[in-house]
This record gives C-alpha cells, structure tokens and sequence, in this order.
DNA sequence: TTGGTATTTCTAATATAATGGAACTATGAA
DNA sequence: TTCATAGTTCCATTATATTAGAAATACCAA
C-alpha cells in the first residue's frame, strides 16, 4: 500500500539527494561543515574552490532551494552555512528507508550513534 | 588541508547521490527495500511504477553503477535487490561529513539502532 | 529448431543542468 | 553623491540526463 505522501516524500528527497549530487555542490556542504556553525562568506568558498563566482552563486541557489544551506547577509558580506538539520533529515530518511518500511533488515547487528543537533530551545 | 582522497570521495559520493537524485530511481530503490532481501525482477518493478521497460532499464543501469543496487540472474528473470552496504556507506559518509569533520556537532544527543545486512551467501 | 517471454541495447528526440562572461544590484565608506 | 567591493542575475553555450519506441539478445520450453 503505497501512499500518496511516500511520493510526495520521494519527490522531495530526490531533490535534495540531486543537489548534494555534484561534485562541486558536494564540496561546497562540505567545507562549509569544516567551517560550521560560522559559515563562510561566498568569496572564502570561491577562493577555496576556484569556482567562478557565477558559477559559484548557481550552485549556492541550489543548495538553498533545497534548504540544505542557509544565508544571511552581514553588510555587503553573504554568509552561507550548512543546514545541519536538512542533512540530519537526510540521514532520518535513508535510515528509516533501509532499516524501518524494509523487513528484512534485523536491527542490531551493527551499531553506531547517530547524533542529532538540537538546539536548546527547539521543540519536539 | 585538503586531500587528493577528500576529492575522490567527494567525486564518489556525488555520484551515489546522483543516482539516487532523481525521482523514478529512488522510487526503485525505495520499492527493492521493501522487497528485501528478495528483490524484485525487472517487470515486477516495471508493473508497479509503470514505466516503459527501456527507461526503466536505463534506470537500474545507473543504479547498478553506483552499486546500489545488484542484479542476479535466474532463467530468463533479472532479479534485482537493493545494496545495503551501499546505502550504509551514504549514511556513514553523512555521518562522518556532519558530526566528525566538523566540531561544531557534538555527537551523543541522540542515538539509533543502525543495522547493516548481509546474506550468508551472498557473494562480494 | 521454433517460438515466446524477459530484458537490454540501439537510436533519437527532448529536456534539464552546468558553466561562465558581462551587466546589474546591494551595501557601506569617503 | 561617488566609488569600490561582494555577490547575483542575465544570457548564451555546451554538456548531460531523461525518455521511450524499435530492434536485438538471452533464456527456456516444446
């Protein structure tokens, strides 16, 4: 029995699983969790990547149209962070995914700790 | 510092997520879980998301690719069944990515069962 | 063999993504 | 204002992905 809300959820996590899915958008999660919780202005990240800064800004809408960054802005600087959360749910999903709707799959034989960032007055 | 490795990785797993980004593919993955460790053959996974064979061909192949999924053949039938191990390494990229390189996420908040298959037989 | 079913490959059309120079906008400082 | 800097949006090009009908292949049974 599958629902309507399973295709709406895999329409929504191929969008996500399509912007981590190039190799210069995956750089870019990726040093900006080496940077995080700052961030990095987007010329730090163009300097790093040695990406025209167009091309760059493409790639950051990307990343934000999925909401896998965030920004905001500091007087005439951008500062882009990576979206902890967003990449937690990532991680919720695949899981649930593999070891939850599949019944095969027996938990227990491996383990490891999944942490979750929750900030201190965020709600369940 | 940054190392040759990082971008090889990155390159690797921006190819997983490729794969997995793109609605049809993850709705075929997503199916293959459900029937595992079984799998599915190629025209049942047709049957239920009703898609012409060729494309869905085209699909699989890519899957396969990115070893998320592996193929068995029996008789005139393709038996297909996801990757676990694959879908395990995402997760652990993601984990890694999220919570070790970075230092900002301290681990332990929150903590899952996050188990790994693998068959008797099943063969490297 | 012949025939039938399962699935892939061939081929080609169409759609979407990636890239980057140039022009534009936003901001703050002088 | 005017200027400089940061970054985006506009535009066009090229590259890659998606789609699917038709032809080919693989296997098995009769």
């Amino acid at each position: 029995m599958k629902s309507r809300q399973d295709n709406k959820q895999a329409a929504r996590y191929a969008a996500m699983f399509a912007a981590m899915g190039a190799e210069p958008r995956l750089r870019i999660v990726r040093l900006l969790l080496t940077a995080h919780p700052q961030g990095l202005v987007a010329g730090d990240i163009q300097d790093e990547l040695r990406i025209p800064a167009s091309t760059l800004s493409h790639h950051l809408d990307k990343l934000k149209n999925q909401e896998l960054v965030r920004v905001r802005r500091q007087g005439t600087f951008l500062w882009y962070r990576a979206n902890t959360n967003a990449l937690q749910g990532i991680i919720n999903f695949l899981y649930a995914e593999c070891c939850t709707r599949n019944k095969a799959v027996k938990p227990g034989e491996m383990v490891c700790l999944l942490p979750v960032t929750r900030k201190p007055n965020e709600r369940k």
